[in-house]
DNA sequence: CCCTAATCGAGACGGTACGTCGCGTCTTTTT
DNA sequence: AAAAAGACGCGACGTACCGTCTCGATTAGGG
């Protein structure tokens, strides 16, 4: 008779059932895939009806919106080392929180959806570019202030740089993501925009 | 009542179906994304059979790589500047390349495959990771030769470090990616190799 | 991904899904011939999904055994007459509920797929020809008992004799079905059965 | 050019295909039942071509009609005993002609194609019941000669009840089509017209 | 006896229907 | 009111055959 749809209220919402249905979402696209794993499956997974899930998210990007690993403001914070001693601490925590196998098939999934999907679009340009962009800039304005860097050094790009090529390395998977190759990578950054 | 599944003869294959097949999957893929465009829409858009298609190419992943951009060898040729320069028209062409809508779509749809489709997977690999680094490779020893790269540098990781920031912009279309960020990126880059 | 099929639950069926899937199955088969008719276009007529039909019928043989009449116990009810007089009302009532246009369609229909599909051989069986002879075999023991009938007649045999001849014409529709035709057919059994 | 299509020159037609063709269809149908038989497993079993069965035959129905049975004029001919004698002996003729594996499955598949195909129907009615009954006729006009049948006797009624108690039990196949059937329904008839 | 044209095998092609899976909506019953 | 269960209309899946079509390679007959 309104017509339009009513929300449905947050309060009443069983917490059991939102836990068992992102847990059953991640075990499942761990084992199959993004591609691979249906509402259908997860709702059967989680022992939830299908309606409950449809009730509280869009679709299944959404629900995977909420399972995708999200970098921590805090993650920047002891920053007690020198610029590069801080960008490899910053980077492999990035790693250790993105290169799990459900982080990697959620994200490789999300990327696909996110040329159809603003949310989706929205969410993995915050997790995967804008905070850790934000964390690194941080550091490296810490390394301005102390001399290690450059004045005039394209911080920004220097952060979108080093963070690209995990990212790529993550989708990929066609070489190791591991904290040697952090260290190379910092190496060869720090010697773009190192002062002198 | 046979069984036997047999090969088809690739004598008698009709070009004209490949290629209306292609064709239709780009144009279908351009409009609604990878996900969204199923294999009878592209047969319906070709005026094929569906038979035919799934008798040449086992999944959409498959029929998409062969739409999917392959950087030729011949891309850096030229060669005929600075380190820096040569280095700009290379990612100049690549971006020229891959930045179409239905490259970036497909791209992104192979991505979300690649993770349990190892043809998906080896096929990235090899047109943003292999070619693109044997290419800046090329440029990047001659640039050592005239001594405006450090011999010690690290070429390879250089190359990816160039593409994966090409490509993370690419997928998350989260910024430009025009010439002005390929100049940055050079010049970022090369100051983190050049010799002196 | 589940893997495990489940017997759909009777109570939740829909009775109006039930009767409409029957009623366009019927309405199809009496236009284009049980071999012409499909599935997908019983679903369509029906306004039904094609999975609803799988849900509750295994075949289209399954779904056509509940359109196939099914002479009624009561049609021999009446017994007013001679022996020849039920027999002519029994066989006209059979007449009746059997040579309609779908009836005839789906009998042939049913008669191909009974070689197959053992479902179909016993209702057809039931129908053409255990329910008949058991009508008609009232009719003629009657008749013994009245001293119509000679008491060592084959009253098995008469009844198969009388409804085998119905059901080749139904089947071969070579001949009309009349009144004129179960009046000559009644009396030359009559004559082979009869008392003296 | 001319769009009539040219009907093909029955001289160079292969005999040994022709033959192939036939002996593939009768043994397929025999396994597997007329409805699950196709023209490309025909094909196929028979070393052929589809083209060349489509050129020869326009349906499965017209290639079975050639494998149906057909009842000899010569199937009466013997004569030599009493009416019962004889007619036992067309039966059983007729009996060995359309009671194997393959004819019946043949004759139950052409009686649910009948309904649509013309051609089909007139054979099924040249073979199951007009020469029959002339067969029968003959047997029988015989009797009335020799005064074993009454004169006023509905000849080709009683033609028609015989056959038809045949191919009911052949095309439901729910009781057996034994000598001591025909001799029951040969009892019985003859009651019906015998002479006094 | 060879030449030429029809027939043959093979099977690719544009289609239709198959029987299944999953979508997102709905209804019913239980908590 | 929300949740478990699952039937429903729908659309796509990947497969089986349809009947038509094009290919060489026989193969039979009239020149």
């Amino acid at each position: 008779l309104c017509g339009t749809k009513q929300e449905p209220s947050a309060e009443r919402r069983s917490a059991r059932v939102h836990g068992a249905v992102l847990d059953a979402a991640a075990r499942l696209i761990r084992r199959h895939g993004y591609n691979r794993v249906t509402i259908e499956a997860i709702a059967a997974e989680a022992g939830a009806g299908k309606q409950t899930i449809y009730r509280w998210w869009p679709s299944k990007a959404a629900l995977c919106i909420e399972i995708c690993p999200s970098p921590p403001a805090k993650l920047a914070k002891a920053g007690g080392g020198t610029v590069a001693q801080d960008l490899r601490a910053v980077l492999g925590r990035l790693l250790r929180l993105f290169a799990t196998a459900p982080a990697r098939a959620i994200v490789a999934g999300l990327v696909a959806e996110a040329r159809h999907d603003p949310g989706a679009a929205k969410v993995l340009v915050d997790r995967l570019v804008r905070r850790p962009r934000s964390l690194l800039r941080e550091v490296l304005r810490r390394g301005v202030k102390r001399g290690q860097v450059r004045r005039t050094a394209d911080i920004d790009l220097a952060a979108e740089t080093l963070t690209s090529a995990l990212w790529v390395r993550l989708l990929l998977g066609h070489a190791s993501l591991d904290a040697r190759f952090v260290e190379r990578l910092v190496a060869q950054v720090m010697r773009g925009i190192a002062a002198k």
